[in-house]
DNA sequence: GATGAATGAGGATTCATTCAT
DNA sequence: TATGAATGAATCCTCATTCAT
């Protein structure tokens, strides 16, 4: 009560800073229930007025928030990557050991989890040869530190093509990626999560 | 009957059978058309115009061979599933040598190298929920002998969780089919192809 | 006055009089923001927002002022007539002197140049049917007189066809008025009047 | 009857000349339609729906044949200009005789009559600062020609300032346009027309 | 008075599909 | 069979206007 009357003690307009958390809580919102509109119904058949609806705003609001669809889901991509770029963060300019690549393995499969919804749009999305050109240039930027990083890894594990065994690892993580991401209930991400770690950070003795 | 050959003599139109091979032809022509099409924009993104003008052939044409823009498109990927399990054929029940399996593989990859427009669709639609829903059926249908035959092919060499191997084995032929069709000129399939027989249909001898 | 002097020292509210002063401001500098925005957009093309912006306040501080976009444009034609019948007026109801003639020539020239601007948007308003509906009763009422007088003067000159006269003498002023307001750098208006003056005032001697 | 069947002989699709037949006739049809409800609603107050419903075919068509609303007005007034291109031509290098400019001004007013509505929508987007951009090449094109003649006209018949002379007259011809084009029926464009004919084209004699 | 978030009706545009020829 | 004109439902987006603060 005391503390009701202390937010509405007058008439007088919104401060800038309420204003400015309106729009940062209303945008994510927004984006929020755009993700779970496009991962449902895939981004083309999602229609601004559905997302209106599951986010329970009027449409307009949208384009109060967002310039247009595509900006809408440029949005949501970009945070995902920046989201995931804040978890991950490859900063190690050198020698990677074993229980780093360990670490980023389980990091990898966790933030998969976590955000399920955001990577399977996120597959769709790239595989869209018109969306795919718009994110090319941060996807390139997000994969080279890792890439590099695995090279590194493979090349002080001793392996004779890093290169290539680079390639495969990469290659194998899509699939795991995909493959959890379309069907998560049959795909027992944990298990194989284990067995890469096992695979591919055995610390080798002897 | 006899009557229709009669009328067909003179005047000599076609023979049932030279229409239908025009059908096929131009069926084949339309969905070949629309596949690079598809695979080019995007499925939502592709018009019937744009498939017209790309075939050099008028819009209301394709309506003459198909119902309608989905049915053109379940045409081309059963189309495309046709052929692979034609080239592929895994009517194996029995056991699995590890030559047949080295067979498979380069098959699977010789298919995605001569059908990569196909695949690139394939991969893309996919991850399109709502066409996915349509795919599903087959797709297990078709998956199913092919993972059989693959943990039949892992406990017969011996591993200890076949299904297991089977799931990361499937997990990094996806990736790699996926990485290879989405960027065939960055992604040396050749030879991880090698490697990935070399790893895995390694005769073991003692 | 000095009763405003006293009130204001103690934090004490404004006065009735300083509240219509603020208003009447707002409500000016509103419509003059708008006038630009209009006339440099065009009304249809111009936004309540752009009008905003434009006078640096707040898009519902509009409505605080006016009913609508119509009814703002409205107010901002009326006081264009109202300033242009101060400057004018015409309440000769006698004979026109060749003097009066002339001074009114100028006088319009002078206020088209003063108010340049504000005459754009007129000529593109009037030239919108549905704005020039609600214009017309308007027009009428302002022009009735300046043309009586018109043709009061040319009778009054000796001209043989009073009324047409009149309408070409109406037709030049017009032209000159949409060709300088629309070109104002290329369009020798002082060179121009100086003509007309000389062409329709020249006292006929013999 | 004969003839219709004729017409219909049989089944075989239309014929390249049909086909645009139809378009040239109904892009006219369209055109004009649009022509008529932007002249009598404003362009920005006209809808499509209404172009359709005016000109009774579907909002669809109207696509069909022009790219956008902004095309479908460039196209209206593109051929207007080039309708009175071809009816006037200007081509003469030389002196204009006082016959050749009384024709000149005759054929103004009469193209004025003949396509009022074309006119007067003309001078509605003239007004409207962003349709004014589009135009100003043609129109500058267009009048300069015209211009030269007029100046040209002036000096051979000995006035004393021609460039004055010819803004004088082209205003004066720009208001009788624009006066008679918004209201025909109160102006007297046939007695105004004599009135500038024998003002501006009575051959001096002594 | 002042702010800008929120609404929703309305308009331009697209495109799968139909149909007359 | 083949053509492309024609349709109209669906969709993105705009913007005048309202309203809570």
């Amino acid at each position: 009560m005391t503390d009701r009357s202390i937010k509405k003690n007058n008439m007088s307009p919104r401060t800038k800073e309420q204003f400015e958390t309106i729009r940062e809580e209303k945008s994510l919102h927004i984006m929020q229930s755009a993700l779970e509109v496009f991962a449902e119904y895939g981004y083309a058949n999602s229609t601004i007025s559905q997302i209106a609806r599951h986010a329970s705003i009027s449409k307009g609001l949208i384009y109060n928030y967002f310039e247009s669809k595509e900006a809408l889901i440029d949005a949501i991509i970009n945070r995902g990557f920046d989201e995931m770029l804040a978890l991950y963060d490859p900063d190690n300019d050198g020698v990677i050991t074993v229980d780093e690549m360990e670490s980023y393995i389980r990091k990898v499969v966790a933030i998969l989890k976590e955000r399920r919804i955001f990577w399977k749009l996120y597959y769709q999305l790239s595989m869209q040869p018109d969306v795919f050109k718009r994110l090319e240039v941060r996807i390139k930027e997000m994969m080279e530190p890792i890439m590099k990083m695995t090279v590194a890894y493979f090349e002080s594990m001793g392996f004779e093509n890093p290169l290539m065994e680079t390639m495969l690892f990469s290659a194998l993580m899509d699939g795991v990626a995909i493959d959890y991401v379309m069907a998560p209930e049959l795909f027992p991400i944990d298990d194989l999560l284990e067995e890469i770690v096992s695979r591919y950070c055995k610390k080798q003795t002897i």
